[in-house]
DNA sequence: TATTGTTATACTCTATAACTATA
DNA sequence: TATAGTTATAGAGTATAACAATA
């Protein structure tokens, strides 16, 4: 009578958490001096690149709440690694952009998470580790284009209609 | 200087982030009607599968923590989905199987799982998505052989020392 | 002595709501 | 009226430590 498979070794989201969870649990030493572990990281990416964004579009972006994105910046711009900056176009809105101090840290975060991708995907081969990351990187872009909020509600409304 | 690269978009945990969550969010709605959300399904998947783990193999397993699975599996036993059955070859440890209702109940989520897949996967064409999905499973199979605390902490040993 | 599972407690992370200031 | 950001509060989720039963 079972139409569906149930085996976890089957399951995306059972994968998908595995994968994650050993990326967070390993990234948590690496990213230790600095607020926030692998999320300061990649609100220090953000910070670093131009032109600079404000913390709604960084927050969206990493999927962060608001709310807990201006305590990790309190934390982050007390650590000088970045500053929050008036927007000349909009005086709402503050623009993240990142220290010099915030700019080697993070190239020295960048050498060590490098590292660390290697170890977290070397069960597989060469070849497959490119594909996976590409393929990974080209759905999360597109899942990130789209408003992320409205999107997965009209998704779930079709799933649970259909 | 830089001698890394500094692009979201490259940053694979950024990525899996992004997958993840999506993920997650999307099965929210889709498992609501059993306790734990996604990973009571996965604990139900778990219970169905032959021969029976104990709670320690399926925690381990499924990345929770083992007091918190004392309590899902609570919710679970109380909503009639599974049972702890004594181990004729452990006293100490109990295993874990699904009822009849939870088995049906399992039917009809892993048909709104697989649809919830395919509007996941939907920003890729369909030879992507079954690539995408292969290469994770591979990789989360090889994860998750190895003794998920004591590998990853050795693996931080050596990225901070290297 | 080590392990499985339970319980109580404390902690962290996240979300909710109310507020200010700008648009 | 709507939006960006802040703050305080409450809530969910998670981890820590102590315990009983068993190996």
């Amino acid at each position: 009578m079972r139409t569906t498979s149930a085996d976890l070794d089957s399951d995306l989201g059972w994968a998908l958490g595995v994968v994650f969870r050993a990326y967070v649990k390993a990234s948590r030493s690496a990213t230790a001096d600095i607020p926030g572990g692998h999320r300061g990281f990649q609100v220090l990416t953000a910070a670093a690149s131009t032109p600079p964004g404000n913390q709604r579009t960084i927050a969206q972006r990493l999927g962060i709440d608001r709310t807990v994105m201006t305590y990790l910046l309190d934390d982050m711009e007390k650590a000088g690694l970045l500053e929050r900056q008036a927007d000349p176009a909009d005086r709402r809105t503050k623009l993240i952009v990142a220290t010099d101090h915030g700019r080697s840290a993070l190239d020295e975060l960048c050498r060590r998470l490098n590292r660390l991708e290697s170890h977290i995907l070397a069960g597989l081969p060469g070849d497959d580790q490119a594909a996976l990351k590409a393929l990974l990187q080209r759905l999360a872009a597109g899942i990130n284009k789209l408003d992320p909020i409205a999107s997965t509600c009209d998704v779930i409304e079709d799933i649970n209609a259909g």
